[in-house]
DNA sequence: CACTTTTCCCAAAACGTTTTGGAAAAAGGA
DNA sequence: TCCTTTTTCCAAAACGTTTTGGGAAAAGTG
């Protein structure tokens, strides 16, 4: 049977292309010629619906679609969007970047686009592989994730008047465009929330610095503890690194209740928490009832733990699909300054947000 | 200072094209024809090595790259190949998946391929997004992971002669290219190390059932059992779901330590550690001391907890690259059996694989 | 020198679409 | 009826490459 099917194959001599029809070929089927072929399947007015139906028939039965490459030489666009990602990136947590991509990747399909991946190990090779996308005329506009308080890559978009939409924000005088996720308004909102339970002494494990994430993240903080008439501890603030969240956390946390007046709550990004749990465990403090916690990022580990982990929410699936619809947009031509989104971070109390002990 | 560059570019009136060159510009540039431009860049011999060198010359000064979507036309490849990736894959842990794309996306590029991404949310969106990468001509070939024992995928490819390779396996009579880990040998290897050590009661929390890999790893639990001499005991055997890896694992390890004869050993992926921690300790376990562990995958928690995870690791980049190799030859139409690679997988013994105590 | 071979170059076709700029036929208006 | 408008279709050009099939000039050969 298998024989028989290959012999088929070989007969015809051309393997997977034996199975597709064109545009030329459909238009002899119908006794049109391919404009008319072409504009029907369009919806142009100027074919008459009897026609256009027939077209239409016909090409479903044939199953005929336009070759891609050819409609996109003619159109002159690609008809494709690129996004390059680093190592780091996964670190950024796990359900949370795939959700931001699944919603990439589902407008760019419906859009009858398509996205290309770029994976870089450094932020040298995070260029390159942006540079060749662009300069190769491989894409139609850029997303950028994972952005740095000073980012190269914006300034070379920027320079190129090339189409691109940021998911975060950078220091950039010009405009552009960017969805962004209100960290400041998040934290502020944690902050305050624990403090309203009576927490004083409120510690922050933010991001890793030279990114612009932790900024918004910090002044939130900030702001936060001004709001509820608490003052700023330096001693309570650190960084970790993207590299090992969990050590430099573990580390931190260590270090923290060494202090003569150490804190009753933490925030922090919900990819240190095993760092910090590993702390406290050492410290036989227990999460939730010795120290409130709120992470950023509702990651898998933040539903299993028990005591539940008390987070910030971004919608990422939600603020991917946004990037795009931008994207497109901006690639038609509109003003990038007109599209700065920045999103509301929804907090979900569970277990580890109590009033202090 | 931006006003006037943006002067200029609505002056040029086409926006980011103008800074292109295309091959007929060039050749008038250098008085001569494209077709001896274009083939003195594709370095063919019927053009003498003086005037090549001035082409190529004059090409890189000028920037000018070949447009991909006319080569792709021309050539009738679409010098691109396809993944697609569900949420699921993202469980599938953290740095190995990045790492078997990271593989791949490098040699797609030394290729001069480009690499287009499919996010889907369950197998019924998976199918149709490679349905749309092939029927639509978008792809020259797809690469397919985390296999599924009857994969719906592999025989829709093969029925089509389409050009794939997996990473992975499946139940298929007929022949393909694949690129998969040992799992039977890295699970005989540990089984058989542990009952080295001289644990006589091991225990295998293996993967999702349906998919493919968890039935080598079986295969090589049951094999290093029978090797040592052990006999198998099936309330040691369980599995868990991608879903929520954690949960299942902690559930079972609870489970697993009511029996009258408990595991002093246990095999697991290394996903579920997480679950199998708390379990032990909510047991008054101390993982390595009083259980020995061995993990499959070399996650971040494997390294920076405290006892240290021994795994199995699986080299996931080199894998990737071997697959977009593969892949390349069976485009260019090299017999899919002729490429059927199993990779070994080292052992890392850390500090959860000590004898029993 | 006459003939063959080699070297070097190029015009035209092709890839499969969409768009442009009509043109023929049908319908409407006086 | 004759002219204008609308409807419906299509031939040709264009998108930017690579490949095909020579052809002219230069270099060898006797």
């Amino acid at each position: 049977m298998f024989l028989e099917q290959s012999g088929n194959r070989i007969g015809f001599g051309e393997g997977f292309k034996s199975m597709t029809i064109n545009l030329k070929q459909l238009s002899k089927l119908l006794k049109l010629s391919p404009t008319t072929v072409s504009r029907a399947l369009a919806d142009y007015p100027d074919v008459s619906a009897k026609t256009r139906a027939r077209v239409k028939q016909m090409a479903i039965q044939h199953g005929y679609q336009p070759n891609p490459v050819a409609r996109r030489l003619q159109k002159g666009k690609t008809e494709t969007i690129g996004i390059v990602i680093t190592p780091e990136q996964n670190y950024f947590s796990d359900t949370f970047f795939i959700d931001l991509l699944s919603g990439i990747s589902n407008q760019i399909t419906r859009a009858g686009y398509e996205l290309i991946l770029g994976v870089a190990s450094d932020e040298e090779h995070e260029m390159q592989s942006m540079r060749r996308m662009v300069e190769g005329k491989r894409v139609d506009g850029m997303i950028l994730t994972l952005i740095r308080e000073q980012d190269p890559r914006v300034g070379y978009l920027l320079d190129r008047d090339f189409p691109f939409v940021l998911y975060g924000r950078t220091r950039e005088t010009r405009p552009y465009a960017f969805v962004d996720m209100d960290g400041k308004q998040a934290f502020e909102k944690a902050c305050t929330y624990l403090a309203g339970l009576g927490h004083r002494r409120i510690a922050l494990l933010n991001g890793e610095p030279g990114f612009m994430f932790p900024v918004g993240c910090r002044e939130g903080y900030e702001s936060g503890l001004f709001l509820s008439g608490l003052e700023l501890d330096p001693d309570l603030i650190r960084e970790w690194k993207h590299k090992d969240p969990s050590q430099s956390s573990y580390r931190w946390t260590l270090e923290l209740f060494k202090n003569d007046n150490p804190p009753t709550a933490i925030l922090f990004q919900t990819e240190a928490v095993n760092g910090i749990f590993k702390g406290l465990d050492e410290l036989d403090l227990q999460p939730g009832k010795d120290v409130a916690l709120i992470g950023y990022d509702d990651l898998e580990i933040a539903r299993i733990h028990r005591p539940s982990l008390s987070v910030l929410r971004p919608q990422a699936r939600e603020a991917g699909q946004r990037v795009v619809n931008i994207l497109l947009e901006v690639i038609k031509g509109e003003d990038p300054g007109k599209f700065q989104e920045i999103h509301q971070v929804e907090m979900v109390i569970r277990e580890t947000s109590l009033p202090p002990s």
